[in-house]
Order: structure tokens, then sequence, then C-alpha cells
RNA sequence: GCCGCGGUGGCGGAAUUGGUAGACGCGACGGACUUAAAAUCCGUUGGUGGUAACAUCAUGAGGGUUCGAUUCCCUCCCGCGGCACCA
């Protein structure tokens, strides 16, 4: 028998015993109890795969391989997000063409995926970038299109200015692009949206009843920000006074309306409508259609021109940054009133408040909200107290924005916000000036990118017809090859360059056309990849029916967190459009969704740009994949990441050698079958429990555990080949090695994973804690059987009790059966 | 600022519903084997005091509840992530 574990040897061996009997494959339309396991699929935006990819994949297998020694025909698909922006700037950094690199990517990757020793079905991957896939991702537009789902429009959208392109809001993270890092700004362009925000609702909902990880349901929550308010209509004015263009009101902060004349209405959103007694001023964005509408009666016009023009000026970072001083200019010559007191208010344009939420404009509340509070403080203008906490008398702030009981607030007067605010709205709606309405925060998804490698978006602008989809039959829409792929920022894609592409004919007249020359979102791609594993053997359609109904929902998805609002929601709504049209059986794509944490190396997310790199290969090479799997999976709980250290992977390898030497010293001669089996049975238990809750890191602690007390036992074959499929989801290579050679014939993995003896998990006697006065003073061996007066009359026995009791006062005894035996003296 | 997740030995990390804090591993130290090294094996390893038995302190800080708190409550501090003028 050999001493050496040659892992190069023994993994290779069983990849292609593996690869040979195909036992990964499942048999899609004989789903039996099917368990759809899924994983993130990567993106090249390196040479190859780093650690922290190695590290997601490995957890999500184990945890995969686990499910099918439970007796699940499981289906574990991979494959390429290679079509991106982040694939693309990788080409351009190192000064290649994208397609030569994705060639080598892909090759590099696979290769790589392929030696860390997942049960992957290699018979199912997809490439995004394959024109077998993005014929059906092209598909998918027009499928989003005929369903009014996908429109065009003129809107400030986010533009990067180092990528080239517009970016979607759940790609600009903190002001800056996610995949540069650069700072985007605004740009007011026309582009192709989802109309995702249809679905904000739904989106939300559903999040309740999903096994998805909390932390990432609550960033969906708050991304989507539903919130509910009232619109008001505020008539507006032209008083007959002129009113100048300072801030400063006259005559005790009022001004007269008399013989003014009605010019518009202004609609604002509000959350507490129960706080409008306390309005004292209205304020709209620069951007408001009141400005233009209103124009002829502003007496400042200039002024506020100019205000407008320095606002646009602003970055979005500037204007969107709470902390710095609030800006404005009001509105003279124009006024609205309350509607429920008919007070005059002044109206003013100020960069505080955001053209896309709500109506742009809002009733400005000073007393009861702080940006109101500082504008109004900023410019002198009047507050007014009407809610007070109910709590607190005395002592009130300035600005009270918590709930509580209304004052001064006439038919309000004494009611608590949550009665005002019901009462206030039914106000407003018997007079027709308000109603109830639910803002989200959520908009619509921008899917157009001016970028060359990606889908070409599958529209056609006709002079005659506009818009118009190019036909299923003409799909795919092949990217042409281009040497200079580079994005140009001129705001259209680099194909606009190609006339050959762009100039075709109108599918609806037939006159001359110029397709689109944007190409869409990488994360539409990966917004479906995981219906299209099911289906890749069918080329005439993108899904099939049947299949779905067999498959989805994915049973478990384990991916990382950084996706809450990217992938993880985009794929949630197409996959409700695909349910829609018939496709999906579930709206919800996942059933169960587990977030990894970030693998870490000397205090930093192991990045390139922190310079902390560590490459698998030569890891895996050295040490072999089994060994650099333990490893990762027992750096710590997954869910909150891991730390990687160097010398680390000794402990693993010095494991993965004592467990193969197990078979040296497998004799039933030697070992104490009881004690084996007792403990057995305990790992067999105490493991199962582990990999249910994906605690990947105890689990291995429970083996090396039972390794200990093998190596000091010994141990009998069976309970050898037993260990085997213990450690089976964690090292493959190794625990089928083992399997095969304590003469067994089938693969490891076509084996069930171990019963137990339940009567064995049991301790007959135990270790019972006796404390005194709380603090540990002794342990007795006793029967786990051992009731409370026998307890304490063995405890009274033992001498170390005897030494801390000495004659003092026994107040009382607490007494946990099987556990422990406190005794309080005085 | 708001929301979420964390803070435990030299290090990574364990601790069912509150019940022996530090499992398991790394590293370190001592020893065995070896001409030597690697590999392997055995032992020790939270701090302080003590030859030892043992005592005592200790889970970010400070309070509290409890017979008993890493675990529950309150007030803070620090790290990471999300949102951030969303009315």
């Amino acid at each position: 028998m050999p001493p050496i574990y040659n892992h190069k040897e023994i993994e290779a061996k069983w990849r292609k015993r593996w690869q040979e009997e195909k036992i990964y494959r499942p048999d899609l339309d004989q789903p039996g109890r099917k368990f759809y396991n899924l994983m993130m699929f990567p993106y090249p935006s390196a040479e190859g795969l780093h650690v922290g990819n190695m590290y997601a994949f490995a957890h999500a297998d184990a945890y995969g391989r686990f499910q099918r020694l439970r007796g699940y025909n499981v289906f574990e698909p991979i494959g390429l997000d290679g079509f991106g922006i982040h694939s693309e700037n990788y080409a351009i950094k190192i000064k290649e063409h994208i397609k030569d690199v994705s060639v080598r990517t892909e090759k590099h990757f696979y290769e790589q995926l392929r030696t860390i020793g997942n049960g992957y079905d290699w018979s199912r991957t997809v490439e995004t970038y394959k024109p077998a896939y993005y014929r059906w991702t092209q598909w998918l537009f027009l499928k989003m299109h005929e369903r009014g789902l996908a429109y065009r429009k003129a809107a400030s959208v986010n533009w990067c200015p180092s990528c080239k392109t517009v970016l979607s809001d759940e790609q600009v993270i903190s002001g800056a692009c996610e995949r540069c890092g650069a700072l985007t700004d605004k740009r007011q362009m026309e582009q192709w949206f989802w109309r995702i925000t249809a679905y904000a609702d739904r989106l939300l909902k559903n999040l309740d009843a999903l096994d998805w990880t909390e932390e990432v349901k609550t960033i969906q929550r708050n991304w989507i920000g539903r919130s509910e308010g009232t619109l008001v209509k505020f008539s507006i004015f032209n008083p007959s006074s002129s009113l100048g263009t300072s801030f400063q009101f006259s005559n005790n902060n009022k001004f007269s309306l008399s013989n003014a004349q009605k010019l518009d209405e202004l609609e604002v959103f509000t959350t507490r409508p129960d706080t409008l007694f306390g309005c004292t001023y209205l304020v709209v964005s620069p951007e408001h259609p009141l400005l233009k509408a209103g124009a002829a009666a502003i007496e400042n016009l200039s002024a506020v021109e100019e205000y407008v023009a320095v606002s646009k000026r602003k970055t979005e970072a500037e204007r969107t940054d709470a902390s710095k001083k609030k800006t404005g200019v009001r509105l003279a010559g124009l006024a609205a009133v309350n509607p429920v007191n008919g007070e005059p208010l002044p109206i003013f344009a100020a960069d505080y408040v955001l053209a896309g939420y709500g109506t742009g404009a809002i009733m400005a509340v000073p007393a009861h909200d702080e940006r109101d509070y500082a504008f109004a403080r900023q410019y002198d203008l009047p507050m007014r107290l009407v809610v007070k906490s109910a709590s607190q008398a005395a002592g009130q702030a300035d600005c009270f924005t918590g709930e509580g009981v209304n004052i001064d607030s006439g038919f309000l007067d004494g009611l608590n916000t949550r009665a005002a605010i019901k009462k206030m709205n039914s106000w407003l709606a018997e007079k027709g000036l308000g109603k109830v309405e639910v803002n989200y925060k959520l908009r619509d998804w921008c899917v157009s990118r001016q970028r060359y490698w990606g889908p070409p978006i599958p529209m056609v602008n006709c002079g005659q017809c506009g818009w118009v989809p190019v036909p299923e039959s003409q799909l795919p829409i092949l990217l042409p090859a281009m040497d200079d792929f580079l994005p140009d920022g001129s705001g259209k894609g680099p194909l606009n360059k190609i006339a050959k592409f762009v100039n075709t004919v109108c599918p609806v007249c037939g006159g001359p056309a110029a397709r689109e020359t944007d190409v869409s979102d990488p994360f539409v791609d990966s917004s479906w990849y995981f219906l299209r594993y099911l289906c890749t053997d069918y080329t005439d359609r993108a899904l099939d029916k049947e299949r779905l109904k067999k498959w989805m929902p994915v049973d478990m998805y384990i991916g990382g967190k950084e996706h809450s609002v990217l992938h993880l929601l985009y794929s949630r709504f197409v996959t409700m459009v695909m349910h829609e049209l018939g496709y999906a059986p579930e709206p919800e794509p996942y059933r169960r969704f587990r977030a990894h944490g970030l693998l870490i190396k000397d205090g930093a997310k192991i990045s390139k740009s922190k310079g902390n790199i560590v490459n698998p290969d030569e890891y895996i090479a050295e040490y072999g994949a089994d060994a650099v799997r333990l490893y990762l999976l027992f750096l710590g709980e997954m869910r909150l990441g891991g730390d990687w250290r160097d010398d680390g992977m000794n402990g693993m390898h010095r494991f993965v050698k004592r467990v193969y030497r197990l078979l040296d010293q497998a004799d039933p001669s030697a070992s104490d079958r009881a004690a084996n089996d007792r403990i057995l049975s305990r790992t067999i238990k105490g493991v199962a429990d582990d990999l249910e809750s994906l605690k990947f890191n105890t689990a291995i602690a429970k083996l090396m555990i039972l390794v200990n007390h093998f190596e000091k036992n010994g141990l009998a074959v069976d309970q050898l080949r037993i260990f085997s499929l213990l450690l089976s989801p964690f090292a493959p290579f190794l625990a089928e090695e083992i399997w095969s050679q304590t003469g067994t014939t089938s693969s490891i993995f076509q084996a069930r994973w171990p019963e137990y003896d339940p009567a064995l998990i049991k301790d007959d006697i135990i270790n019972l804690v006796v404390q005194i006065n709380g603090k540990l003073r002794a342990t007795l061996a006793v029967s786990a059987e051992i009731g409370e007066t026998e307890a304490k009359e063995a405890a009274l026995q033992s001498e170390r009790v005897k030494k801390w009791l000495a004659d003092r006062e026994i107040v009382k005894t607490i007494f946990v059966p099987g556990k422990l035996l406190n005794i309080v003296v005085k």
C-alpha cells in the first residue's frame, strides 16, 4: 500500500473516471428527487480564477455533494459570464482584442474549474458571449418589448466617464462605477429601459416568503424603498402685489393674495400629510415643469434661470451631498395656497429636491423635516410647530421629525400622528385635493450600453415606423468583428462605426432603417442563465417549458452579497416575467439563497488592486485540490467569510496525509469496535447537521476529531469506508480513493449518506457540572439519568465540594438534568 | 445620519433554548527519530500567582437582569457592508 498520497495521480484518475461514467450528468427529463444546486458563474476579468472564486465554489459544491449522497438527483452546472464590461476592460488593459482574450480565459477558467473537483455537469455549460446563448438574450429583449416592458426614453442617466457608457442605478456604488470605480455623472440621454418598477410591489412582497439570507433581503427591501404617502394638490396664484425677489417676508411673514389670479396646480408628494398645517412654503426641483409653465408670471426669471443653470453644472455628487449648504431661489410672482387654512405660501426652486422622486415637488414643513429646517434657517423662512412629542412635554427641539400629537392643526388637534395622517388623507380625498400613493425608490433598469462586447440590442429605427423590433426569425444579430472596439464616449456604441451593420431594412415597411448600435447590459446576460442551463440541448428555443417545470426553482443558490441589488434583483424580475409568459413554473427563481462572506488576506479583500492575490493553481499543484478545498471550507463560517493565511495550508496537507494513512491502519483486531461505532454515529449526525446549516468549518473539525480517535484506537475497514463517505463532500478525490481501496467498485457519489444509530448518540455517563454560587467547583461522572436528589447527594460527598461548602448554609440548589447542579450558599 | 453584520488566546476560529469559555486547526516552545534537514511522532501552550494541587482574572468598554451571561437588556467605542437631501 502506498504510504504517500500522490494527489496529482489520484485526482487525474478520478477526474477521468467521473467524466467517463457521467456521474454528474443527471437526466434532465427524469428528475426524480431533483436538486438544482446553483453557484454564481464567474466573469473573466483576469487571466484566471482567483482563490476567492474557489472559496465560493468549494462551499457550494460541498453542499451539492451532500445532497447527492442524500439521494437527490443533483444538477450542478457551470458557465462563463464572459460578455460585458468586466471582461472587455481587462482586454483593454492588457491591450489585446477581447475576442482573443476570451478564447484564452475560457480555456484557463474551465481548466481551473475542472481541477477543483466540483461535480459539474460539463455537458451543459453556457458562455454568454457565444451566439448560441446571446441569440436568446436578444430573444429575451424582444419578449420584454412585446410585453411593453422594454422601452426607450430620454432621461437623466448615470454616465461612467472611464467606461464611456451609461450605467443603471444599481451599478453606481456610492457615486462610483461598479466596474472601474470611477466617479459617475449624470447625462440627459435617450436609452433603453426595462420596466422593473412595474414589479416593485411583487419584488418586495415575495421577499417575505423566500428562504434567503436575511441581510440580502433587507438590502433589497431598502433598495426598492417603498414609501406610503399622499399626493397633495396646491393651487398656484399670481399674487397682485409684487413681492420682489428677496427671501424676506414683509409684515410678519405674511403676504396678501387679494386679486390673485389662479394660474396652475402643483402636486407634491409627502409621507407626512399630518404636518400640512405646518407647511410654510413649497419647493420644486430645478427640473420641474412649473419653471417653464409659469415662466411668464415669474418676476425674477433671469435669477431663476441662472440658478437652474448653476444646478445643472454641478456634478451628481455635489448635488446630492446632504451635508452641503442648501441653496435655492424664490419664484417671485408665484404663490401657492395651503388648502387646509387658505394661507399663501411662497414657492422656491431648490436642488435639494430631487426631480426623479415623487412629483419633483414638496411641501416644506421646516418644524418637522430636517432638510426643510436647514433650508428655512438658511433663508430665514417661517416655521410652525404642529406636532408635539407625546413623551416629553417640554424642551422640544426646533425640528421634531418623530411621531407625536398634533397641535395648532385645526381639525387634527389632539390626534396622534397615525390618526392625523388618516384624517388628513380622508379630508383631502373628500375635497378632491389629495390621494394616497405609494412611491418606490426603485427606478427602471437602464439596459443599453455604449460598448462593444455584448449582445446587440435587437431593435431597428425606421424613419417611417419608428423603433421596430427585429423579428425573432432574424436572431441572432451577430456581433460583427471589429478591430477598434474601444468605446469612444460619443454616446453611441462602437458598432455605430460599422455602416454595414447599421444600415438595414425596416422589418415592417421594408424601407431603409438603422440598427440599434448599443449592446445590452451584461447583467441582462446573467439575469436568465440559470434557466438556460436547463435547456442547452434545445437549439430552436430559448427555454423549454416542460424542462423548467421539472427543475425550477433553484433549490440552493450560493453566491456573494455584492449582487444583492444587481443580479439577484434583476434575475428575480426576469423570472417573474418568464413566469407570466408561461416559461418559469414559479415567479421566484431561487428557493434558497445563502450569501458567503469575503475571503480576506492581510486584512483586505483579495484583489489585484490590493496586491494580495492568491493564485489557487499553485496551491492545488503543490498540496492537491482536496487540501485546498478543505482549507477554504475550514477557514470559518461561510456566511462571515474567511481569512486566508499561506501557512494554514500546511495543516490541511498534514490532515490529508494522515487520512490517507488510515488505509494502512485499518485493522479490525486492533480496534475497539464499540467505542468507534459510538463516535462514528455522533460524527455522522454532527457532520450532517453542520452541512445542512452550511457550517462546513465545524463539520471538518468533527472529522478531525474522528481521525484523531482512529489514530489512537485503530479502526476496521468498514468504519474507514463510512468515514470516507463523511469526508467526500469536502475532499472528493481522497474520499473516492479510500472508498475504492476499501473494496467498492462504484463511485462513492453513487452511494448513500450513512445512517447512524440513535442509541449510540446518547451518553450513559455524563460529566455533571457542580457549581457553587455559579462557579465551577467540580465535575462528577454520573449516570445521565441522575435526578436532583441523587445528584445533590453525590455532590455533597465530593471532597472538592465539601471544601467549598465548609459550614456555609445552602440557600437553594439549581439542577439542570443531564448538565449541571448549582449550589447557592450564603 | 439611518439600516445590517461583526468584535473571543500570538493567529484563524469553537461554544444547542443563558449552564464546564477557548473545540478543531495554525504558529510557537520542548522532546523522539535522523550524520543533518524535510517529513513524521510525543508533550506543553489565554493572563497573573504558585514547585504543585490549586487560586484568580479574562469573550471591545461600562452598567443591569440572573443561582449562573460570549449568549438577554441599556449606554457607549471600534471594524466591515448597504443606503444616503427619496420628502
